[in-house]
DNA sequence: ATGAAAGCGCTAACAC
DNA sequence: GTGTTAGCGCTTTCAT
């Protein structure tokens, strides 16, 4: 592979590396012949500055990092395009970077685009991260003030900027939706408890069930084993005796599994068993009946991220307090929970 | 933001920057009692060296670029997964950038991440490039043999690597297996002409209408404009007389879409009307009945494609001729083409 | 055992 | 108008 630099433009036109730097920038001290000498030669040669020299010398990238920990998640993606949005409007591009929910690949691009690479990181943390606990790897950014925010899934022990939902609350109104539509034994299928927003949203639907003076029965509340097949799981809540009357699933595929179970297992739907998801994915709009979700405006959450990590940025030597923002949850209602049919999903 | 570098490091030690360079790489030039001192100076103080700065002076920097669209395309996340294994084997990392169908964003990142910031680039094309058919921008790329590959939609006319699906193949099976079922009025719902890979499905379906004796209904084609709603057009399929019997959407959106239609309108899938689709995401699983599809293999298509971008990495000065590989599709046949109950998705 | 110096590609202040 | 120089942060060769 062949380079053109300054340099090698330099010595073909025998001028030096400046002028040529000058020329390229327009700038009117290089006569005109010189210039177009120049520009032509580079126009020929495809001459394109390289980017590390650029960013040695300024600095500054012009672009932000965001670490998910793998891609095809719609909530994320949500998240991101938010991102997205607020970045090129401040003249940012954005770069992604999947930590595959693991802690050495978080630590890892979070070393390389704190250390030149962007200029400022949104990320949401790896599973084993939260499960281990161990938040070390983050220290030194917080410590020398590196611009970094965090998205839904974040260290709430460490001084960060973070913004979140607020999962307790949208568990607990998913849970008196299912009581307001006169279901008494709501089951839930949840995450392992590592994962703190499953948790909170366990919490929510616990509150939900005491609100109402009812008893929560521990058989009703399914963890998943995610290194075991789901439909097998989901499968043992059927076989209890009473059956839930209710599913409120902490997350779409879960949802959207056990509707499809007890419809092929002739239920009634949501006569026999309601049903309900949490983010408002592809999948939950083209179930039958359509699911009924809590929806988490990924949107919003990526765009006051993008904000408050920029207000980070601008701030530059005097690092801004840590803020947490809280994104509000909505309750999208649809033929899982609802007794009015609903019409077809329009596409996107 | 502070910055803690080999300098800053000398200074505070007084001792040279190349001797903390040395320190840094154990290098037995270094006196244990100095290298101590400026280890623990560094673990004190977090440094990590900078990336530009290695990136400069190395010329390579481990990392592979990967341009899509954008996210939340099941898709191009599989692809992206297949990318991601064979990187990680070759001890690349890989960033991904989204074009947003844009072909100023696809030529900025290009020249972003060929000019130093990655060591190759993966990408396929933005809609936008396609449609508009110039392709220019790739050119300095090619010429100087930098490392690139395409993969699903490419610029057919340049001399460029890429792995790519037969969509003329995949669009007649689906298509035969459509008339297979007995079926005689299949209809087409497909994207607008330029897309190329919509064009080759649709000449697929031409292909297997004409091979089993049958006109091709014009009527029956239709082509979506993605600027208006889906649900409204695929309507007016429905309004034919005599309406299709059969509806191959060319990918998996349209294919669902037009299925929930069908089953709210109280139409019997598979018996009055049978949808086949494309691309297997998350949605063809979970729709009721479970949609059969056209099955695209992202994973493979990512594998094959990285590790021609390394072989094409590896080569170095001497760039391979280009080469297109072609991944083969499947067909998964489930509840809206087939007659027997196709059991529950089993999450994924 | 330690340091000076050159150079990766670029910019910008400062000569001439 | 054009060139020289220093420096961004790092590595590496060559002195000392």
């Amino acid at each position: 592979m062949k380079k053109v630099t300054l340099k090698s433009i330099a010595k073909a036109l025998g001028v030096s590396v400046s002028t040529v730097s000058k020329a390229l920038k327009n700038s009117p001290e290089i006569s005109p012949r010189t210039r177009e000498r120049i520009l032509e030669y580079c126009r020929l040669h495809h001459y394109e500055p390289n980017r590390m020299a650029l960013g040695l010398r300024h600095r500054k990238t012009g672009i932000i990092g965001v670490i998910v920990p793998q891609t095809g998640h719609y909530f994320f993606s949500r998240v991101i395009t938010g991102i997205q949005k607020v970045a090129e409007a401040a003249g940012y591009r954005v770069l992604i970077a999947h930590s595959n929910n693991e802690t050495t690949a978080e630590a890892e691009w979070l070393r390389l685009m704190g250390n030149g690479y962007t200029d400022g990181v949104l990320l949401t943390l790896a599973k084993e991260t939260l499960q281990r606990g161990d938040f070390r790897h983050f220290l030194p950014w917080i410590q020398r003030g590196f611009p970094l925010v965090f998205f839904d899934r974040y260290p709430e022990k460490l001084p960060v900027s973070a913004v979140i939902i607020n999962d307790t609350e949208a568990g607990r109104r998913a849970t008196e939706h299912l009581l307001g539509i006169g279901k008494r034994r709501p089951a839930l299928i949840t995450t392992p408890v590592y994962l703190s927003v499953g948790y909170r949203r366990e919490l929510g639907f616990r509150q939900a069930l005491k609100k109402h003076g009812l008893r929560v029965d521990e058989n009703r509340i399914l963890r998943i084993d995610e290194r075991k097949p789901l439909l097998a799981q989901i499968q043992g809540l059927f076989r209890l005796n009473p059956p839930p009357d209710a599913i409120f699933g902490v997350n779409e595929q879960y949802a959207a599994t056990a509707l499809n179970l007890a419809r092929q297992m002739g239920m009634d739907i949501p006569g026999d068993l309601a049903v309900i998801g949490f983010s408002d994915g592809m999948i939950a709009r083209h179930t039958y009946p359509p699911l009924s979700t809590v929806v988490q405006h990924g949107f919003r959450m990526g765009q006051t991220a993008a904000e408050l990590l920029f207000s980070h940025i601008r701030a530059g030597e005097t690092p801004p307090e840590p803020q947490i923002k809280i994104i509000d949850t909505d309750l999208v209602v649809r033929g899982s929970t609802g007794s009015h049919p609903v019409p077809v999903a329009d596409g996107f």
